[in-house]
DNA sequence: CCTGATTCTTA
DNA sequence: GTAAGAATCAGGA
């Protein structure tokens, strides 16, 4: 890095940037005295880690300077008028910074009548002349119209990040020299910079890379291509060109032209001592002044290991047990990306161990001594959200072997109708303990990096982690076996577990190219859209809020709403448009475009982002605790809503890729939920249905309507479709009606009959109910159990939601169980044969595995007949199986 | 900057 | 009318 060998540097921070950062980031402090002070610890903590990163000679921080509205006010009298001003508690830690740069030997500066902008702008230009190289740092962009050869924008809180010309290339595509006008056009809201209206940063920036310059478009608007956009230059020409006075920074200020001014000196440790004893900043006192420490010295009950001699015996004492909590402490919450900080470990409750890695002890010698420990067959690991410590293990080339336990998911099982399971929570629930929060290490929204902090204090953080999981897994144990959930928890949740870590790791391959492709053809044609909704509005107005287009349907254009729904306002959900289609051209442009944009911005842009740049993979996280039935869930990204209905959709598919030599394999259970309901009903008539392989939903219609299966209409057979999945999700008269557009009488009735021809079905919703009311939960077939509190609420609304789940969590929590013994069972076969198949998705009802081509015909039987027989039912069950290069084939 | 509301995608 | 996650906007700090 050039940046950092340059010693010829000087650093400018723009110190209200800093503090107003620290301010909303960090988490409230305030010190005995009732004081505000988190944006002053966050702003010497940016301070010091900018020192540590850097290594800076000179660095100067610059405040606005007293008196300084008064310049641009006088070009533009609202100029920042609407800003909200400075938090009340802010302004007194603004002083106190400054005292802290006295004692730290830090230069700042003020310049009365000069905001800070125009400050940096003449250092930054006086530099250059002294053949410096200017390091501003913000997170402000407007300084980016400073850069310049030797002149960088250092974004520190967002990983050091260096903007140099070419990367205000890269992020605004225009010049540095261009930015000016850039600010101009699109106008700032925080700076009440007017700009010209209806141009955003993308017009702007189209518009500059066309014309270079705001005078050039305001000299000659003809050279517009849209009629509308040349009225608008010529009639806020004034506003642009006030715009772009406001927007342009000085660099003719008066400010000290000597270089030893910015140089940093000797820090007055005392003074400092005394300010962070006032402020009450015990970390940093001990960080600055390590030898004398005050009388402060709580000793903590966690072992820190730092030298190789204890590792060497701590190593050796874990081999002698047989269970082991462990948890790591990373540097991301990505479980692909994370790289270890530090290794928590402990099989007993009074030694638990913490091994940082940033250390004095070589990180691979560290981790060379405990790999045999952490790979040994012989020890079982148990974690809180193990999957996430094995994949960040992984990352570094230890492969966890042998999970028994994992805390997340026991309290999962023991309550999957609660949707918190973080140490956290569980911790302050079961043992009246709050742990230290995670925010006093790495601040609120991971500022710091873990890397960062000391080592005693992520000893104390991590060792709390392997404490309490230790103590929750005895409990979860006992309560597991207390009610019978033990052997749905050790026979498939925790045999499931590593089967999804592969998964996971192993990803899936996706074609950037087939995407970006897709993203220009949706691009283009969602511009013709825009223009056209706007043609039909009579104005421009932002399509995606919903808010926004409500007003421009049922008021401007004084289109009727049919329903009125949601808390905010008229509803505009496709549902309540596609009502209006046909009468009204804007409605069918409206919902056209909400088609494509909604693929564009949940896939086809944002997939590209998520491809892992080592492996060329998506690596999506399959999470095992996170629904209320069983069922898995997928996020970053969620692959389980990858569109399919639509043929606009589908094309998405078509850019996941089997690797060369390999093609996909998907084996869909067919009506897997409908089979449950025929088993769990024991209904004559479903059974041989299925038995006899029919169409379900027509033999259900020739029932319900007592005619010959081949008399059956399309008309009838979606009818008693809707019946039928309706019946999973314990739907009534009110929904189905709405559902088949007829009115609730009607739908009464048809359900009437419906249950009059399978009386069994009509049983079993009641006994599901009944269940519910007598053991407060529903449990499906395998004993997984979802609480229903709420089953027998005097609250009407209450009360029939939970019926519903007790009727749809055995169906849909069976369904869940059977695929997730099916996926531990092809696993378990795939291995005693070769390893060379690999599951790459689980969508519910449905696997998709990567197998080699040349044994993809066995390799599809295995699977079909362990997922057909995996569970004896009353019906058969039926497994779908494709084939394809890409998933669209499938 | 965070949170809730709306909308839309899947099984 | 069951089960999810994500993008976007708008309002509150």
């Amino acid at each position: 890095m050039t940046h950092k060998t340059d010693l010829n540097r000087i650093f400018v921070v723009d110190a209200a940037n800093y503090l107003f950062r620290a301010y909303f980031a960090i988490r409230k402090m305030t010190n005995h005295k009732g004081a505000s002070t988190h944006a002053l610890f966050g702003f010497i903590r940016s301070i010091q880690k900018l020192i540590k990163d850097f290594h800076p000679t000179h660095l100067v921080c610059v405040f606005d300077g007293p008196n300084n509205k008064t310049s641009r006010t006088a070009i533009y009298k609202d100029y920042k008028a609407h800003r909200t001003g400075m938090p009340e508690d802010l302004f007194p830690q603004l002083a106190l910074a400054k005292s802290y740069l006295d004692f730290a030997g830090i230069p700042h500066l003020q310049i009365e009548h000069v905001e800070a902008d125009d400050t940096i702008g003449s250092i930054a230009k006086w530099s250059e002349k002294e053949n410096l190289s200017a390091y501003l740092c913000s997170s402000d962009k407007d300084l980016c119209q400073l850069v310049s050869d030797k002149v960088f924008v250092l974004n520190t809180f967002k990983e050091n990040l260096i903007i140099d010309r070419k990367g205000v290339e890269e992020i605004y595509g225009i010049e540095p020299e261009q930015i000016v006008d850039y600010l101009a056009i699109m106008g700032d809201a925080s700076d009440n910079i007017p700009g010209v209206s209806g141009c955003g940063p993308k017009t702007a920036s189209e518009l500059l890379k066309k014309f270079k310059s705001l005078n050039a478009i305001l000299e000659k608007p003809e050279i517009l291509e849209s009629k509308k956009l040349i009225e608008k230059f010529a009639l806020e020409k004034e506003n642009a060109l006030i715009s772009q006075k406001l927007a342009t920074i000085q660099t003719d200020v008066p400010i000290p032209r000597d270089i030893p001014f910015y140089q940093i000196k000797q820090p007055n440790l005392p003074k400092l001592q005394e300010l962070f004893q006032e402020m009450e900043f015990h970390t940093l006192i001990k960080e600055i002044v390590p030898i004398t420490l005050p009388t402060e010295k709580k000793s903590s009950p966690y072992i820190l290991v730092e030298d190789e001699e204890t590792l060497k015996k701590v190593i050796q004492e874990l081999f002698t047990k047989k269970e082991i909590v462990i948890d790591t402490e990373t540097t991301s919450i990505e479980p692909m990306l994370a790289k270890i900080v530090g290794i928590g470990l402990g099989a007993e409750k009074d030694k638990i161990y913490y091994i940082p890695l940033n250390h004095k002890l070589e990180e691979s010698k560290i981790l060379a001594l405990l790999k045999p420990l952490l790979e040994s067959s012989c020890l079982t690991f148990i974690g809180h959200n193990i999957k996430y410590d094995m994949h960040v293990l992984l990352n570094h080339k230890i492969c966890l072997k042998n999970i028994g336990f994992d805390t997340m998911i026991a309290s999962y099982i023991l309550n999957a109708h609660q949707n918190r399971h973080n140490l956290d929570t569980l911790t302050l629930e079961k043992f009246g303990h709050t742990k230290i929060p995670i925010e006093n290490l790495i601040g609120k929204k991971g500022q710091i990096s873990m890397m960062d902090v000391p080592h005693r204090m992520v000893a104390d953080y991590c060792g709390e982690d392997v404490d309490y999981t230790l103590r929750l897994k005895e409990v979860f144990e006992k309560e597991l076996k207390e009610r019978s959930l033990w052997k749905l928890f050790s026979e498939m949740e925790i045999p499931l577990l590593p089967i999804l870590f592969r998964m996971e790791r192993h990803g899936i391959y996706v074609d950037r190219e087939v995407l970006s492709k897709l993203s220009s053809e949706f691009h283009k044609d969602l511009a013709t859209l825009v223009e056209k909704i706007y043609n039909f509005a009579g104005e421009e107005f932002n399509i995606n809020s919903p808010k926004q287009l409500a007003t421009i349907l049922f008021e401007k254009l004084m289109i009727p709403p049919p329903g009125k729904k949601t808390l905010t306002g008229y509803s505009t959900n496709a549902e309540v448009l596609e009502t209006l289609s046909g009468d009204y051209p804007i409605v069918d442009l409206i919902l056209e475009y909400r088609t494509l944009e909604k693929l564009r911005s949940t896939y086809i842009d944002a997939l590209p982002e998520q491809i892992n740049s080592e492996t060329h993979r998506i690596h999506s996280t399959f999470n095992q605790s996170g629904t209320a039935t069983g069922r898995l869930s997928s996020t970053n990204p969620n692959l389980q809503n990858i569109p399919i209905r639509r043929p606009e959709g589908k094309k998405i598919r078509e850019a996941f890729k089997s690797a060369p030599g390999f093609s996909f394999i998907s084996a869909d259970y067919s009506q897997i939920e409908l089979r449950l309901l025929a088993h769990l009903c024991e209904d004559p008539h479903l059974i041989q249905a299925f038995k006899n392989n029919e169409d379900i939903h027509k033999s259900c219609a020739s029932m319900v309507f007592g005619v010959p299966l081949d008399e059956v209409t399309s008309e009838m057979r979606s009818k008693a479709k809707a019946v039928n999945f309706g019946l999973i999700y314990g739907q009534q008269a009110f929904g189905l009606s709405k559902q088949l557009g007829i009115n609730v009488r009607e739908a009464a009735s048809f359900i009437n009959t419906y249950f009059k021809k399978y009386p069994t079905v009509k049983d079993f919703l009641e006994k599901c109910k009944e269940d519910a009311r007598r053991e407060g939960r529903a449990k499906t077939l395998f004993g997984r159990e979802r609480l229903l509190p709420d089953i027998l609420s005097k609250n009407g609304i209450l009360k029939s939601q939970a019926e519903r789940l007790a009727v749809n969590a055995p169906i849909q929590g069976t369904q869940a169980d059977i695929i997730k013994l099916a996926m531990i069972e092809i696993d378990k076969r795939f291995i005693e044969n070769s390893n060379n198949n690999f599951l790459v998705l689980q969508i519910h009802d449905e696997l998709i595995f990567e197998c080699p081509d040349q044994s993809l015909a066995s390799s599809a039987k295995i699977i079909s007949e362990v997922m057909e027989s995996i569970t004896p039912l009353k019906v058969p069950l039926r497994v779908d199986i494709s084939f394809g290069k890409n998933w669209g084939e499938c």
